[in-house]
DNA sequence: TCTCGATGTAATCAACTGATTACTACATAT
DNA sequence: ATATGTAGTAATCAGTTGATTACATCGAGA
């Protein structure tokens, strides 16, 4: 991804390549620990670009808050798509926490979503963490059809998901408190998240 | 709490000051966001005292997060010292679940750990946050005696209920999705929890 | 009362970082 | 071919912030 000698790439791309790299910078560093710096280097173009690009900082990561939950909405949708009437309230909520957990894959998404989440208290990106949050609650109850009840336990097992990557407990394999946990919370696909987890490498960290 | 016309103080009550305040500070900003001027101005001391007294700004959070797993830890044991052997998983988790909503109460320390857990992917403070949230497993499940799927459950939940509060959305509690979940995870607390979260003032924001 | 250690601050520094400006290079259409 | 708009950068600036230093003030014990 970075470091990549790409020639000239069209404005729409350009903001597509920076938008992954802001979310993969955003999830590790969060907000303020993110400098537009470590994303235009994992973007392989200049600060002064990514900067002119999103007009300031925080309307990057504004755009980059909208992107995450935008690809967990349609991760949502296209499986809520699949639906045929006749599913089981565990059938969905298996085959939308499968949805939930393929989306790891897009690195840096989850847990930029889960830093908006912590900023909550701030003036300018609160409104936009409880949007982002309530239009995600808001497809499982309406669109998946769950009930509150269903829709409470799906989120609370997402929220622990999210954290337990955030925190790289798939580092502590080895103890086995952290093993037990990931087993029971990512199940089946417990070993291919560790795989997943452990094979996304470090952002570049050297100076300007 | 902040512009508190105190004298001098000894070092142990200044130190406890300060990390009262770091939690508030550090709880609505983050590491990276929270600066240690306006963690000396929560307090009611010069900045140049808060980072001496503590070595660093990274050490200062160290110690801010150890509080505040310390603080959990012991909700959670003095909430087991008073089972007797008697009480089903039920009634033992709704126990700790009342005890860790009951540290709402103690501003900033819940979102403190949210934070710190936001920050595995950090070299120094990924660790910490790995031990922190561990070491709180680990007694859930030793101290506490619930399985492995109770305690999953258990702290799905409590990591539900944190990034609801970290969002402020009691703020939200006039939006029907809002207050449906709320209820829903909050159960007879939310009235109180809604109450006690929106009386927390701002933290002060002007200039050095 | 007079030290002397501990509490505490004002002033200042150096590094970092978001933003701005002026500039270059490439592509496409006429 | 040349003009023009778009992609892109180097250099630089100004504000912020963690850290340091030198100094001030309080209080307890000899």
């Amino acid at each position: 991804m970075s470091a990549e000698e790409t020639s000239r790439l069209s404005a729409p791309e350009r903001r597509e390549q920076i938008l992954a790299a802001a979310a993969i910078v955003f999830g590790e560093r969060g907000y303020a620990g993110g400098t537009t710096d470590a994303i235009a280097r994992q973007a392989g173009v200049s600060q002064a670009y990514v900067v002119r690009m999103f007009g300031s900082k925080e309307k990057l990561f504004r755009a980059s808050a909208l992107r995450a939950a935008d690809k967990v909405g349609h991760a949502f949708r296209d499986t809520i798509a699949t639906f045929n009437g006749d599913e089981d309230a565990e059938q969905k909520t298996l085959a939308l926490a499968a949805a939930y957990t393929s989306l790891v894959a897009d690195r840096g998404i989850l847990l930029t979503l889960l830093h908006l989440f912590a900023l909550g208290h701030d003036d300018t990106l609160g409104p936009l963490a409880r949007e982002c949050f309530l239009d995600t609650y808001r497809i499982a109850r309406d669109e998946a059809g769950l009930t509150p009840e269903e829709a409470n336990a799906f989120f609370a097992r997402g929220m622990l998901t999210t954290v337990m990557l955030a925190m790289r407990l798939p580092d502590d394999a080895a103890n086995p408190y952290a093993s037990e946990l990931m087993s029971c919370t990512f199940g089946e696909l417990t070993t291919d998240l560790i795989t997943l987890s452990q094979g996304q490498v470090p952002i570049d960290t050297s100076g300007r």
